[in-house]
Parts: structure tokens; C-alpha cells; sequence
DNA sequence: ACCTGAACACCGTTCAAGT
DNA sequence: ACCTGAACACCGTTCAAGT
């Protein structure tokens, strides 16, 4: 009975699928960040060689994306009441908040694009809330591209993992501007650096939603 | 003579510099991309060992940012005549375009934002666009940043080195998507893929300036 | 101060061989 | 069909030792 339980109590190498691979490489990216989700990280993981990975995954760009669809399933549905544009902006900012969570995931939710259910869901939402503002069709269609890449960038570039030295120089350099020779940067400089993040996006957000629904798309718009 | 001739052909090796290793990067981007300027690879275009290059710089980040940096000086000067909705246009045009000259350098500049002299260039004379256009002072500063996360991202976006893949498998799944559970792709699909990267860009950057023109910043901004 | 070789601790991906 | 070990061709960074 002893041996039964103990047959039972780990089991030592649970078979590989697609799903398995996804939910290990979602557990490392918690814990250590997307750098960490390699393909020898993730066969350590799951008690296997590299090589079997590839069974279920072509490549690691592919991995990526199919980590950040798992992903795009936890947010928040949309709010049912209030104004759409508040409604519109507390769905972005949920989705930001979701690629916040998870250290060097934004970075690459930028450049895979994902294409499975949870990521039309969230398409399908934004059409709609887009939809109830009385926004034309058209501007519908490219405005989403622009709020989910605004959301998108935003989250990226809050993820650096060591952002200090960077934003340091920059802080250094726009405030010791040389009067003279860049005279605005010199007047601005207060404006140029103040902000907290969620202000910065909140007020990015209303400059989108504004500008979609004033700007129309060209009559013309020939296919990619 | 001869000898003379051949000791002095080709110099063996010229002194290491920081200038030197930022162009010897610059040229192995412009031939093989980003993900090809590595220590190692920099160090054997300058008949060196890698080691050696920590002395002129911190780490592969700061390198990265250090050819940025350089790359923007290359870049044309903003025009002086015409709507200065047109010329700001045209001068984050071309620093879209100069990112995309150079494979994976958008997808870099999104993470380390420059300071040097040419960044600065190009922030004032953005500021003094948006001030020829009476936008107010703060909107100005937090508009410039706004429009230049966008340039950046629309050339990160386009410089995936393989973006068949990914691209037509989202096309698919709109084109595919279900009239029931997804009715509004369904209704926009042809709008949501369509558009040259040319006109998507365009009406983007004009939905900004419309949206920076209208909206207000907080009246409470604290730092960040 | 600058430069070097060697080492440490990693990568993605392929492939022949096994089951 | 799936899984494996080993190999190939790479990485960034540190450090003791030399000049």
C-alpha cells in the first residue's frame, strides 16, 4: 500500500503535450522572466532533453507566442457599465497590467503577433466598445491596431528589467540642456520628466480614442 | 621596398577606440543586423578578443544604445517649408525609415532609450513643431513622447526578420473568424487587414496630432 | 591603463539512433 | 510517432596574467 502510494505520489515524468510545455513555460516566466524560458530551461523543467520539445514547438519565437495567447485568457472580461471611453480604457489597462506581470513578455507580445481565440476575443471587445462610440467603421478597424500597440509599447517599456541607467542619463541630460542651443527641451523640461506611468497612459489613451474618432482613414486603402 | 609596401598595406591593427568599436557595429548591423553584433563577432571584426571591449563599454545593452545614438545623426533635417502637421510628419517618417534600414534596431530602441546629442536634436525640433502649431506647453512634452514611441514601434513592428508566419495565421483566423462568436471581425475583416504600411502610418501619426491638439494633460503631474 | 586567453555558465537547433 | 544524447555553432561576462 506503502509502494502504491508512493507509485502515485509524484509522478515522475508526466507525459509531454503542447499544453504541458505551454503551462511550465508560463510557471519559469512568473517566477524568472521570459529570459528564462528557453528550451533547455523548459526540458530541465519538465525532466526531458531540448530536442523533445520540438515535437510540439517549432522554434522558441513560436513558444512565445503561444505563452502569451495562454496569457491574453486571464484579463479581465470588459466592464458592462459606464461610459465606453472609461470602459475602453479600463480593458487597455488591464491588458497593460496582464504583460506588467510577467517580466519581458511585452517585449515580445510586440513583435508575435498573436492569431488564437483569446487574442480575437479581445479584438471582438474593442470593436464593439469602439462600436458603441458611434466611431465609423473604418477608423474601428485601424483604431484597434492603435490602441492594442499603445497598450502594447507601453508595457514594454516599463519591463526593462534594469531601466535605472538608462532613464538616469536621460533625466541628466534633458534637465543640463544647453539653454542656447536647445532652447525648447530647456523650457520643457519640468513637463518632459514629470508624470507617474498610469497618468502617462491614462492621458495617452484619451489622445487615441480623440484622435480615432476624429481622423478619417483614406478612401483608398489598397491590401497589404 | 617591398616590404616596406606590404608592412604598411593594411594595418594590422589599428588602436581600439570607442568611436572605432561603435563603427565596426554599425557596419556588421548594416550587413548582418543586430542579432549579429554580438562581443564576440565585434571582437573578431576588430582582430580582437572580446574581453577587450569591456573597456570601452559597459555591456552589449549600452553598445546597442551607443549605435542608436550614432545612427540618428544620419538622419535628414526636418524640412523648413509647408504645414507643420506635413513637416513633422515627414521628419518621424524618416526616423522610421532609418530604423528600418537596419534590422532589429527599432526592437532595441523601444527598450534603451538614447541621450545623446542627436536624440536631443531630434526631441527640440519636435517641440518646436508642435509649438509652431499653438499646441500648449504640455501637451507638447508629453505629446513628443507619445509620437516618438509610435515612429519606434511601427518600424520594430515591421522589422521582424520572419514575419510570414505569424501574419498569416492571424489573417486566417479574421478572414475565418466565427459570423456568431465574433461577429464584429467578421463584419470588419476586410478593414482589419487592409492598408500599405505606408497609409497605416500615416493616419496614425495624424490621429496623434489630432489627439495631442484636443486633449489636456492632468492638472496634478507628479513626478515619476 | 590596456589587452589577452582561458574559463564559466549558458544558448537554439539538428540529427542519428533508439523505442 | 515520439524521445533521446550528443554534437555543432554559437552567446555574455569575468578574471588572472601579462605588457
Amino acid at each position: 500500500m506503502a509502494s502504491e502510494m508512493s507509485r502515485r505520489e509524484r509522478p515522475a515524468k508526466p507525459a509531454l503535450s503542447r499544453g504541458g510545455i505551454v503551462a511550465a513555460a508560463v510557471g519559469i516566466l512568473r517566477e524568472e522572466g521570459l529570459r528564462k524560458v528557453t528550451m533547455r530551461r523548459l526540458a530541465q523543467e519538465l525532466d526531458t532533453g531540448a530536442a523533445s520539445l520540438y515535437v510540439y514547438v517549432r522554434n522558441t519565437a513560436e513558444l512565445h507566442a503561444a505563452i502569451l495567447d495562454e496569457l491574453l485568457g486571464t484579463i479581465a472580461p470588459p466592464p458592462s457599465e459606464g461610459d465606453w471611453r472609461d470602459r475602453l480604457e479600463r480593458l487597455l489597462t488591464a491588458y497593460t497590467s496582464m504583460l506588467l506581470e510577467y517580466p519581458g513578455l511585452a517585449l515580445s507580445a510586440l513583435v508575435a503577433r498573436p492569431s488564437g481565440e483569446n487574442y480575437l476575443g479581445l479584438v471582438e471587445n474593442l470593436l464593439a466598445l469602439l462600436a458603441e462610440g458611434d466611431v465609423p467603421p473604418e477608423q474601428r478597424a485601424w483604431g484597434i491596431d492603435l490602441l492594442l500597440q499603445y497598450a502594447t509599447t507601453t508595457a514594454a517599456e516599463h519591463a526593462d528589467e534594469e531601466p535605472q541607467g538608462d532613464w538616469d542619463a536621460l533625466a541628466r541630460a534633458v534637465r543640463d540642456a544647453d539653454e542656447t542651443t536647445h532652447p525648447r527641451i530647456a523650457a520643457h523640461s519640468a513637463d518632459l520628466l514629470t508624470g507617474q506611468p498610469a497618468q502617462r497612459m491614462s492621458w495617452g489613451l484619451r489622445v487615441l480614442i480623440t484622435g480615432i474618432t476624429h481622423t478619417a482613414v483614406p478612401p483608398e486603402r489598397n491590401p497589404t
